[in-house]
DNA sequence: CGCAGCTTGTTACAATTCGTAAGATTCAGG
DNA sequence: CCTGAATCTTACGAATTGTAACAAGCTGCG
């Protein structure tokens, strides 16, 4: 299970640096190209996951390389570009990339734009499915709690929708009205009720102590707050 | 093969005519929703292939809406939105987005980024006679399922329907009237047993564990939801 | 034709999910 | 302590879903 593979193709020194230096910080590998022509070759032995091309290259077209790669060979392109207008973002979609990004950029953006086409394109390093959490792995997936001994206990889609919710906001108060709208519930009169069975069966599931709850805490007249260390993946 | 169905979300109605007028004219089917709570009702009967979903909705948060519909149910979400800052982009794309577009934007981009994801993210245009998902082998072809061992199960016409439509949507949730729909069903009182029957069976044959399933995922008051990773060839 | 085997819908009943009601318990603030 | 409100828990039941068993329809074969 390596990280993923991001090859940066773009002729300006400067920008490659800090493209490598934002993408090895959020976990990926990279390499980096200031020329077609070594990237081209350097795609004989390595299949990138996410390509970043500069447009504006000294020994080649740009837009003919993202075609070739794109729709030919279905990698997955992301165009990093000087050129602003519509017309050419139009042009470079349409040609095959899957993203165009204009310069200057924000590195974060770059990151998650990233991010975003792993997620969807590489399906087999889904890794956003389980949680660990004191002893404790929820595997969405399978609609599992397994604890430190590997027993395994079944919740319900209605238990996960609430256990999901904490372990994504770990640490903070959720208010009731928050939950809510999170969980899709009408803004029912009773709804708080159900809210609260719904809690109450996932703490059993939890086996928590109702005289002293270790992770889902209730704040009297405020709401709940998830305790406890969350590791996604 | 209708031509992809495009969802708009946005409670201007200056801006849904004009992604309306563009993405028709581009060939696509639209249907547009001025609040949160419609578009989460049409859903139950259709699935979308891209969902554009503006942020700022009069009576829901767009970030909670976009973070279901991308990661918990695997649709293609684009967001348009008129907050433009770094940060505001990189929430929503790490919240599950597959792309992030800023108001003013040009009808032509859209288009061109709708585009881009089907493009990648719509394997329903590969549809070849064998998929390999977990394990498994399914020849449409000659009506048999293979597993790791070579060893054969053959399947009947409507048990391929069932799974044939799993396979082009993994990882989505695929509600009942969708199923129905896809499957030329007439709305029939009864026909929803029927459905049952033959995920039953297909479960059967795939040898899902009924307690345990991994494959075939039922979500209680939804639909259903096909995990495993799909490769059509 | 008649029969065997397969497919598939229908029915009936079991199991599960999940909201609601209702009583018990806890909490904040006198 | 006392009180009213908020929250927890339990039990119940309506709705949803799973599946075995049956029946109807189709196909091919002697």
């Amino acid at each position: 299970m390596t990280a993923p593979l991001v090859t940066i193709l773009d002729d300006e020194p400067a920008i490659r640096e800090m493209l490598t230096e934002a993408l090895q910080e959020a976990g990926f590998r990279t390499m980096s190209f200031g020329r077609a022509r070594e990237f081209e070759a350097a795609l004989q032995s390595t299949a990138p996951d996410v390509c970043l091309v500069d447009l504006s290259l000294p020994d080649k077209d740009g837009l003919t390389l993202v075609h070739r790669l794109a729709l030919e060979q279905g990698a997955t392109v992301i165009i990093i570009s000087g050129r602003a207008q519509v017309q050419d973002r139009v042009t470079g979609l349409e040609l095959g990339a899957d993203d165009y990004i204009i310069k200057p950029f924000e590195p974060a953006e770059v990151v998650a734009r990233v991010r975003a086409r792993l997620r969807k394109n590489a399906p087999a390093s889904q890794a956003g499915e389980t949680a660990q959490f004191n002893g404790w792995t929820a595997h969405f997936d399978r609609y599992m709690l397994v604890d430190e001994h590997g027993d395994e206990t079944a919740f319900s889609h209605a238990e996960g929708e609430v256990l999901r919710l904490f372990l994504e906001r770990p640490k903070r108060l959720i208010s009731r009205a928050n939950m809510q709208e999170s969980l899709g519930g009408a803004a029912g009169e009773s709804f708080d009720r159900a809210m609260d069975v719904r809690i109450s069966r996932l703490r059993t599931k939890l086996r928590e102590d109702p005289k002293n709850p270790r992770l889902i805490k209730t704040i009297y007249g405020a709401g709940y707050i998830f305790l406890g260390d969350v590791i996604w993946g």
